[in-house]
DNA sequence: AATGCAATTGCAAATGATTTGCATTATGCC
DNA sequence: GGCATAATGCAAATCATTTGCAATTGCATT
């Protein structure tokens, strides 16, 4: 997990590299990524960047998220309600639990099934390019759980 | 895998059950459905329709595959391209892997899959309601595969 | 610090999938 | 056959996302 300082300079490496700017915007919307620890949609981003600049609009945030995408500076989700999530990339590889009651999302992840993946798509003769497993499940009462980690 | 004939029997009987009408468009979105091998969305569902009965409107294949679907006839996926695919409901469960390059989808289930998340559900105090697995990957040039099922 | 030009932005309009309001039609019980 | 109302077709409405374009801004260069 990388400083917000450093993840701008990283990125504004990258934009050189190709070519582009860094704008104030882009640099905002970098912050707020930064600082978001869930999975927020569009609209979302542009609620939290309105707050520190109200000139700011909806397809700038949208041109910023295919732009932060085709770097991998993020990653792109779009659970059952269909909307684009963001969340930052400097994390492992992970997949997400829903939970269907308050759309809650838990990052998880294992190697066991990933294995089991890759060793079914080799039988069908195909090798895995990405994945996407979610699971939507309700919250058991009260026995022998153990939370890691959660966000909306 | 039952007949259409059949199919359309069952789904006549849960229409009146629940004081709703078999029509002539239903009886043929449900003909379509079970004559075909892939995973067609609305529109496409709308085009093969359409040449059968050139009145028949996408508002109305809409309609029917929402109640189709409450009913529990067909299931319906949402892949990575956004829209809504729809399979007929009357086999086993299973999940897919989708070709990158042609979009081709292969059917496949994985009952360690499954085992295991459920118990990484279980660990993180959920129960699983349903889930999403999808693969998506590239053909491998020409060793060793098994091909099973596939269609688009 | 001023200049120039392409990259970027904001806005509004376009898109594309899906849904919905409403007047018209058709289904299925009497 | 007649009726009440479920279902349809059409057009217009949504909703998330994209795009055209004129105005603005970043930044490399004087």
């Amino acid at each position: 997990m990388i400083g917000i300082e450093q993840r701008v300079a990283i990125f504004e490496g990258q934009l050189k590299q190709a070519g582009l700017r860094m704008t104030q915007q882009r640099r905002l919307i970098l912050r707020i990524l930064a600082e978001a620890h869930d999975h927020p949609d569009a609209k979302g981003i542009f609620t939290r960047a309105f707050e520190h600049d109200p000139t700011l609009s909806l397809s700038t945030v949208y041109r910023t998220m295919k732009l932060l995408e085709s770097q991998g500076a993020i990653e792109r989700h779009a659970f059952e309600d269909g909307v684009s999530r963001y969340e930052h990339a400097d994390q492992q590889h992970h997949d997400h639990l829903i939970d269907v009651e308050t759309g809650q999302v838990v990052e998880f992840s294992s190697p066991e099934i990933e294995a089991l993946q890759a060793k079914i798509a080799a039988e069908l003769g195909y090798e895995i390019v990405r994945h996407r497993l979610e699971l939507y499940g309700r919250k058991l009462s009260k026995t022998g759980r153990k939370r890691v980690k959660k966000d909306v």
